[in-house]
DNA sequence: GCTTATCGATTACAGATGTAATAGTTTGTG
DNA sequence: CACAAACTATTACATCTGTAATCGATAAGC
């Protein structure tokens, strides 16, 4: 698959919050938070059709088009190759960043220690 | 600062582990690593400049380059923009997308247990 | 049935990027 | 001093990306 492109990922976002949808739908969704003109939002959706992370089915005259990449699949490949050109794979140090930089909040420590007491139960093999 | 390329991205690495340093010692420091021609790096070199990136001095007939973009600015940059971007700002997620695909390490679990102490320690406002 | 509005498909085009080759300049060497 | 070697600067060129406009087909309305 190739690479998606920052404003294709837009695109896809719409689709992974619902789907599937008309490309109609799609510019819609982006009309708020974008300036994209709906010519532009459609050659996204080509584009992403054409790299196979999404597909459509005919109904009528228009499409409707679902996301073939699933989003997890997504945010972990990405997220591997981000730590992985970035931080030489080690992930402590992105979050170490955050925290030198005031940026984790209340709910992030929370969630950090809880996914952290569940991999220790899993991992007990200490 | 005009975005640094991926490319562009492992000539600075070589900078940050060791500058000042000629366009041929970071020609060697990329030997092993990739198939890139001299001439390759050249370019880069010479793009990391015109964005900015990176400095030289001439040292005679060569040059001496440095990085102006420090490392760690870097990475906070870049960190904060993906996690906007993939993660919708929330930085736990990205954890537990690795926890649960076991890409987590003894070391990385260690690293983040001490980083969530001193987080509250420093943060005992509660 | 014909025209028009609407879709997707194709084409456009400038800037970024990957990957060099060539041109121009300086310097060490004979 | 002249020439060759070694640097950097400039140029090249295909592909990807952002951002649309135009073309061609088709469905809906009159």
């Amino acid at each position: 698959m190739k690479d998606i492109s920052q404003a294709e990922l837009e695109v896809l976002k719409v689709l992974w919050q619902h789907s599937p949808a008309t490309a109609n739908q799609v510019v819609e969704a982006l009309a708020d938070a974008s300036q994209w003109h709906e010519k532009t939002v459609k050659t996204l959706l080509n584009r992403l059709v054409t790299k196979g992370a999404v597909s459509f089915e005919k109904d009528g005259r228009a499409y409707l088009y679902s996301p073939v990449l699933q989003q997890s699949d997504y945010q972990l490949k990405e997220s591997q190759s981000f730590i992985q050109r970035v931080f030489s794979g080690r992930i402590a140090p992105l979050v170490a960043g955050f925290a030198q930089h005031d940026k984790l909040a209340e709910q992030d420590i929370a969630e950090l220690k809880q996914l952290i007491a569940r991999w220790e139960l899993e991992n007990k093999n200490d």
